[in-house]
DNA sequence: ATCCCGAGGG
DNA sequence: CCCTCTGGAT
């Protein structure tokens, strides 16, 4: 794909809403950074029903330390991964009182040195909070990327680089956003629904689809 | 059975 | 590179 199909994949993306509850709830960097945290291997609608009640029982890196990895699992039993999780979240928001002043750091060292935080949820933050020019990659943005000829890379760093690349400055913002709802809802792993996607017309992975067998 | 808006550890 | 942690949806 050439860097002027790419702009125009990603602006046709980018005007895409194919599943607009699917947001993670959130209200300011610290209760972003959580609800990133706490989504990892789990889907975002589970997220949701747990992050209400433990945002206003901890709102702040303080609270939450003080609620602890116990009052924290309280809370977020209901999904996936929970018990490693209340422990990161109150370790993390331990660290953020002592080593931050209570404030989520601008820094991907910095971030990627809290517990529970990786590289994808680094990006998250440096990229909606902070406004740098990061993507995060995820399986459906590494597999977009790939299939369609927009991103291609055989690592996620790779893929990475190439979005931050091409993706106009304008729509970078959240782009990781629409871009891994596109994967998640249209430009599935499996039966990939090119007839409601917004892009095909700056896409060939159709005719790959339907040139295959059984497709 | 397989996968997920992953991270951490071996 | 591999594996494990977790629950839910498909």
């Amino acid at each position: 794909m050439s860097r002027m199909q790419a702009v125009a994949f990603l602006e046709a993306l980018a005007q895409e809403n194919p599943a607009p509850e699917t947001e993670l709830h959130y209200t300011d960097p610290f209760t972003l950074l959580v609800a990133v945290v706490l989504s990892a291997q789990t889907t975002d609608a589970m997220v949701n029903k747990v992050t209400p009640g433990l945002f206003a029982a901890a709102p702040t890196p303080a609270a939450m330390a003080a609620l602890g990895a116990e009052g924290i699992g309280q809370h977020i039993r209901r999904i996936g991964l929970w018990q490693a999780k209340a422990r990161n979240v109150a370790a993390l928001a331990r660290m953020l009182v002592d080593q931050h002043g209570g404030e989520v750091p601008a820094d991907r060292v910095a971030l990627e040195a809290l517990p529970g935080v990786g590289r994808k949820t680094a990006n998250v933050v440096l990229n909606v909070v902070f406004g740098q020019a990061t993507m995060a990659v995820d399986t459906h943005i590494f597999r977009l990327g790939n299939r369609t000829g927009l991103a291609p890379g055989k690592t996620v760093r790779e893929v990475e680089d190439a979005l931050v690349k091409r993706c106009p400055p304008a729509l970078l913002r959240d782009a990781h956003h629409w871009l891994i709802l596109h994967g998640r809802y249209i430009c599935k792993a499996r039966a990939p629904e090119c007839w409601r996607c917004g892009a095909v017309a700056h896409c060939n992975y159709r005719d790959k689809v339907l040139a295959a067998p059984g497709g």
